[in-house]
DNA sequence: CAACCAGGTCACGAGGTCAC
DNA sequence: GTGACCTCGTGACCTGGTTG
């Protein structure tokens, strides 16, 4: 069977090594999991954006592309995913900083490192 | 049902390593698994599934639609049965694979493979 | 009354849209 | 081109009727 379902435990989650949730309801599990520590339980709405964006560390709500990612870098792997070649780095040789409070981000960059840190489409 | 389902697990969240789960509820599966098998060794409640479906290939724990069929075979076999002629596959001519681990599955190889198989609404 | 299954529910995430 | 927002399909879990 698939890693999927199944489930069906309540206990906690400890994910080690690489693991990756790739799911649906688990992340709000993850979520209100860390909520719960901190505040009471509340978890809102929306804004869950307790995570990280592993590209450009901007908060993030989920995952895309099997990767915990924002908003903006899920757009641009979208758009980009398959451009990787006709792209080129014109300042660092292939180092530029692609952290989201950077004012016009490298695209071969930004990529590379969107393939890197495991987004897939 | 708020945020439904549950899984609530409330507990940590590591993520380090590789692990990946690549499904939807997952996790917590996932982990409970492990518990089970440390703990108890039981498969908890529902986890019966010793079955395959012989849609996807995926888990199964019964009959739906008068085949042996995982859950999400059977509710994209609930919501898609009647629509076989409005749709088209776009890749392989109709010779798409749809098991379980494949990403994005072809509707309408998928709702053949279903008809095909033997699941009759 | 326990097990089974059809159908309902809804969080999640992929792709679309559009103001900038 | 970018990124915030929206829409919708998916699939995990729930509910309720039926059957033994």
């Amino acid at each position: 069977m698939s890693d999927k379902k199944k489930n069906t435990s309540k206990n906690d989650l400890h994910l080690e090594n690489d693991h990756r949730i790739t799911t649906k309801r688990s992340l709000s599990t993850q979520l209100s999991t860390e909520l719960n520590k901190t505040k009471s339980g509340s978890t809102s709405k929306r804004q869950k954006s307790l995570l990280i964006c592993v590209v450009c560390d901007d908060g993030a709500h989920g995952y895309n592309f099997d990767a915990i990612s924002c908003e903006s870098c899920k757009a641009f792997f979208r758009r980009n995913a398959l451009q990787l070649q006709k792209l080129k780095c014109r300042r660092n040789d292939g180092h530029c900083d692609v952290r989201f409070n950077i004012k016009k981000r490298c695209k071969k960059c930004r990529l590379e490192k969107c393939i890197e840190t495991g987004l897939d489409q």
